[in-house]
RNA sequence: GCCCGAGUGGCGGAAUGGCAGACGCAGCGGACUCAAAAUCCGCCGGGGGCAACCCCGUGUGGGUUCGACUCCCACCUCGGGCACCA
């Protein structure tokens, strides 16, 4: 297909090509790791090397963060922008089974293509830094990562009720389960009790979440704060105990202040006191109901908007607030894993107590009257709130406002030895055992007589054999565990002999320091360089997908939280900036392959050039919303750069001097700086864009071609159409790459015209527009107003009550 | 249900208390051309008027203000996160 442009010379093709070998050749985007003296660190998340290729969306993502480093870049700061491959893992995996190719001889080939896509892109990646997790060198110290994390306490070994994908033949983190199915295959997940490795996150869970409020050490977009706050979901409350024949019986609260209308407990079917709680007489039904409870899979167990089921232990406990004797229930909409596996239901001011209390008509006590109730008035539904609630029928408490009530009802708990002001996470801990062939085994020898041994540091990394059968089994054994010269191995303490760990790591362990590894990558003796990172990090700008605003970003900040313990890192949060991108959508639809409509970006760039590419992406929405992208847009901004082109070749060569260049031009000159700086600091890309296309269409309407503004604009396009800008540079005289020069400033006094255009509103109404000398005083404006026919019109008859005078900018005559 | 974000021409979007629709796409009219493409010039929210101009218009309803796309209250729709979490 041949597109037919403007006989402009501008050949996209030739010059991204010879651009693309210059900066090769001339190191252009290699800083010195050891000296930089204005280091910026401008990492992009890193991609899965699919074999379809980058699609638009990497681009999209890759392009934003781009054209922010090479912004940096011109503002005087040595720009550090490495770029690797994320290809350990399941997708990787069950490809290769897919297609019957082992990962480990497509994996290299699918990387070979990205690095040409990324090539052709224009990145200003810095080559020598490239990493792969795959790579034993990378993953060696993923290992010893691991073992720092046990040598720390902080993994640790149980046997779990985990998600279990029979598809995969996989355990999924919860956080990998969506609704109850997996969220690669969309099989319905399954529970399996397994022997799995964990990382206590759930230890930092309060500082997780405190540092997201702490702007020295964070700026992050606030949609990824509040989703990392969500998972985190902090909730205050107490714990308290009820007595009971069969031992104290802990419940988690978030609302004390309704203890007095506790009147029945229900426990999660699982709770270990169930068996000493049960009466004879309710036996059957208990142990029925538990196995009931047992045979469902956690997930359908916790799909919500069910029929809440349940069954009398026969037990009774008291209520320590009103000493009475309150019955023991089990239900499964109460969970073992949250809290303390039971609570004290509260039918009176909780929905679920409520409905469930109704169903099998328990006692329901009122403990909060509102503005149109009191002690006496029925509950027809569960009241929960507590703005403008008092207690009622709470002995002691009675009268007190909610707020106050809680706060001397958990005092009176403490005192009395019944409970305690407690904070409870949502969260839980990582995960990270996979029974899978395609990752890092974890670096653990078991002896039966020293037990679970790290391998020593001078034996890693543990390398994946390359086998060829690495299909997973129904057994929840990893595939590794089938090969006898592999997994059979002396303990490294005693000698005698032991086996290793069959397991692999989760991606997520690979990915939650790779930022770390990029500058140390020619190192092998050591995971990261001590002056290095001291130089270089934290990151100054990430920027990534908020599909792992959760996941991804919460594992990096706890590794870099338990290695600054450690004392092995300079710093807590490793992210200083991060912005999330939004997503493309195509002709107003998502897309896909079965609709058809995916853009395949190589096409593209063979088509326009990379350059125009990159500005149509950054032009067709805010960069961190995303946008539609349309096949005929492409044209603007091919039409905008070969304009620019035809205006390098025309600009004369001669410097600006006063009145050669019209004043309005002036103005426009300036007030474009100042708004393609301003909206690249703020990545709003295409208002920067709008910006340089207005000073074009400006230029060439009053035939300006002034030298000295070409030279800048060609300075301010570069960060968008690097290829571009080095190429017009060069036209323009220039030996040295556009990117060593310095980014342009603007004269504030400039940005505006001498006489300004003041809108007159008559009662708020826009009516006419006068022209005025910039800083016109009110009674000038309002002498000028009254001479304008239209604003005369307005005004006959009637008479001026007040007049609103905006500088420069407004005069409104209100009449009233 | 709770927590974020968003709703503006035919389309992508701009303007975050001061002239709504910048910039771009598409469309329409014209110039050039034998013709087409490309390029250039003009028009381009709706309604009314020969015209100068006027009326209406930023999801819906109310409010604050001289003035509201922008702020406040209630609601509707869409996207995202969390969810029998006590």
């Amino acid at each position: 297909m041949t597109e037919h442009h403007p006989e402009d010379g501008y050949h996209p093709g030739q010059v991204e090509a010879k651009w693309q070998a210059r900066w090769t050749e001339r190191r252009t985007n290699e800083p010195n790791l050891e000296r930089a003296e204005r280091p910026f660190y401008n990492l992009m998340m890193f991609p899965y090397p699919s074999a379809e290729g980058l699609h638009v969306g990497n681009f999209f993502a890759f392009t934003g963060a781009d054209v922010h480093g090479r912004f940096k870049r011109l503002q005087g700061y040595q720009v550090f922008e490495p770029m690797g491959f994320d290809a350990f893992g399941i997708h990787s995996e069950n490809f290769a089974i897919k297609i019957g190719t082992h990962p480990a001889e497509l994996i290299p080939k699918n990387i070979a293509n990205f690095r040409r896509q990324l090539r052709a892109l224009g990145g200003m990646f810095d080559w020598r830094h490239e990493l792969s997790t795959t790579d034993p060198a990378y993953y060696k110290w993923t290992q010893w990562l691991f073992l720092e994390l046990y040598k720390a306490g902080k993994a640790y070994k149980k046997k779990a009720a985990v998600n279990w994908c029979p598809h995969c033949k996989t355990v999924l983190a919860n956080e990998q389960v969506i609704n109850g199915a997996c969220e690669r295959c969309g099989t319905p997940v399954e529970t399996r009790l397994l022997e799995q490795w964990f990382f206590r996150i759930t230890e930092y869970a309060d500082r997780l979440l405190a540092n997201l409020d702490d702007r020295s050490k964070m700026d992050w977009a606030p949609t990824t704060v509040a989703a990392q706050r969500n998972w985190i979901g902090r909730s205050e409350g107490a714990e308290v105990r009820f007595e009971s024949p069969a031992g104290p019986i802990a419940v988690f609260t978030t609302r004390p202040d309704t203890i007095f209308g506790a009147t029945f407990l229900v426990l999660a079917p699982e709770h270990p006191l169930v068996e000493r709680l049960t009466s004879a007489p309710q036996r059957a039904a208990v142990d029925a109901y538990r196995h009931a409870a047992a045979a469902q899979d956690l997930v359908s167990r916790k799909v919500g908007d069910k029929e809440k089921t349940g069954v009398p232990t026969g037990g009774t406990a008291v209520n320590p607030a009103t000493g009475q004797p309150v019955p023991v229930w089990i239900a499964d909409y109460v969970l073992m894993e949250y809290g303390t596996g039971a609570i004290m239901a509260v039918p009176g001011h909780d929905e679920r107590d409520f409905e469930f209390a109704n169903r099998y008509t328990l006692p329901i006590v009122r403990v909060l009257a509102g503005p149109e109730t009191d002690a006496g008035t029925p509950v027809e539904a569960a009241e929960s709130g507590v703005e403008g609630h008092r207690l009622v029928n709470s002995g002691p408490f009675s009268d007190m406002p909610a707020q106050a009530g809680r706060k001397a009802i958990v005092a009176w708990l403490e005192q009395n030895g019944h409970g305690k002001g407690v904070v409870q996470y949502r969260l839980y801990d990582w995960c990270i055992s996979r029974q899978r062939y395609w990752g890092p085994p974890i670096p653990i020898i078991y002896c039966d007589a020293c037990g679970p041994v790290p391998v020593p540091e001078k034996d890693l990394p543990v390398l994946l054999p390359n086998i060829a059968d690495f299909r997973p089994d129904d057994s929840g054994i990893s595939p590794l565990a089938r090969h006898k010269e592999w997994y059979e191995v002396p303990c490294p303490t005693c000698g005698k002999p032991g086996h290793r760990e069959t397991d692999v790591s989760d991606t997520f362990l690979d990915s939650a320091w790779y930022y770390l590894r990029y500058l140390s990558t020619e190192f092998d003796d050591r995971p990261f360089d001590a002056g290095r990172v001291k130089r270089w990090l934290p990151v100054a700008t990430y920027i990534g997908g908020n599909e792992h605003a959760v996941l991804h970003l919460l594992y990096s900040r706890f590794v870099a939280m338990v290695l600054f313990d450690q004392g092995k890192l300079p710093f807590e949060e490793p992210f200083r900036k991060f912005r999330a991108h939004g997503l493309i959508v195509k002709d107003g639809a998502k897309m896909s392959k079965s609709k058809g409509n995916v853009v395949i970006p190589d096409e593209y760039i063979v088509r326009w050039g990379a350059d125009t590419f990159r500005m149509y992406l950054m032009f067709l929405g805010p960069f961190e919303e995303g946008g539609d992208f349309r096949d005929e847009g492409l044209s603007g901004p091919r039409r905008f750069l070969s304009k620019v082109w035809d205006l390098v070749g025309q600009a004369e060569r001669r410097t600006l001097v006063g009145s050669e260049v019209h004043h309005g031009i002036v103005v426009k000159w300036h007030q474009t700086k100042k708004r393609v700086t301003e909206g690249l600091e703020t990545l709003s890309y295409n208002t920067a864009i709008a910006a340089l296309m207005e000073l074009l269409n400006a230029m060439r309407a009053s035939n300006c071609s002034e030298r000295k503004i070409v030279k800048e604009m060609v300075l301010m396009l570069a960060p968008f159409a690097p290829h571009f800008a080095e190429e017009c540079w060069e036209r323009l005289g220039a030996t040295t790459s556009v990117f060593d020069a310095e980014w342009p400033s603007w004269d504030e006094g400039l940005t505006q015209e001498h006489t300004v255009e003041v809108a007159v509103q008559i009662n708020g109404k826009a009516r006419s527009r006068i022209r005025l000398p910039r800083g016109a005083h009110e009674s000038a404006a309002v002498g000028a107003a009254r001479q304008d026919p239209t604003v005369a019109k307005f005004l006959e008859g009637a008479e001026i009550k007040k007049v609103v005078w905006v500088p420069d900018r407004l005069l409104n005559l209100v009449t009233g």
